[in-house]
DNA sequence: GCTAAATGCTCCAGCGACTAGAGGATCAAG
DNA sequence: CTTGATCCTCTAGTCGCTGGAGCATTTAGC
């Protein structure tokens, strides 16, 4: 495996090099290892731990929420009790998010086919989205 | 049409009271009407708004891009173009969220199942969302 | 080998989107 | 008619980044 430069491991992952250091900080990523001249020194898992946190931050996950998918992932000798009613929050959680983008997905693409037809008429994102709620 | 105090719409809708006043100064929601001693004074039509606000940065979606998903749902009479690329844009980005959602939502939903049968093995859930980038 | 641009380091300030608190007015129940 | 809840404005703080200053190291071209 060979040790990538945070710069690299930005250019790999879309995120910005004063962020991976960032989430190193917080405790979303390891301590990194440090050449002799103390650059932080990176390998694949990184860049693909990193590619998870970004999508998922997109995604509207908190820091914590995604801390603890992490530890999912890290742990898979993790007690099972544990793991169980941990991911079963998040799976909830996942499923609205996907109903949510699901409905507001339907009428924004209602929208985008009247406007081809050149009639944009009643547009009811709002209400797609806000009888959600509930 | 009644009309609601503060308060009441925060209860409705879920988003706190200061978060409320913070949307209209950011334009969000337009200026509240005002009852004669000051207090702002709201309708469902503000309810709605605010429950469509809610999710729509629970999926995480900018203040910026929920302005225009308001703004098309508030002016059905805008330009037809304007209206088609914004909404394409967002139809985009959309699509991509569910994508990415229903692979994490594979992983987590497998590690539960298999937390059902006591064991916990490999934890594939970075893996998974990680693949979606490049 | 030597210099100049690029990249790295730390630290600190600022921004977006809230969130909480002080200090004071107003309302609504007992 | 008082007392507790709710409202007002304003300011300050938090979270999750983002960018810049000032300095060290690395690397590419000569």
């Amino acid at each position: 495996m060979r040790a990538l430069s945070i710069g690299a491991v930005a250019k790999a992952t879309g995120v910005k090099v004063p962020t991976i250091r960032y989430y190193e900080d917080v405790g979303l990523l390891p301590t990194a290892d440090r050449t002799t001249s103390n650059r932080r020194s990176y390998d694949e898992t990184t860049v693909r731990r990193l590619r998870f946190i970004r999508h998922a931050r997109d995604l509207g996950f908190s820091v914590e929420a995604i801390r603890q998918l992490i530890d999912l992932s890290d742990q898979p000798d993790h007690s099972c009790g544990d793991v169980d009613s941990i991911a079963r929050l998040h799976l909830a959680d996942i499923d609205e998010k996907i109903a949510r983008l699901t409905a507001l997905r339907t009428e924004v693409k209602r929208m985008v086919d009247e406007g081809a037809h050149g009639r944009v008429a009643d547009c009811r994102v709002i209400e797609v989205l806000g009888d959600h709620a509930a």
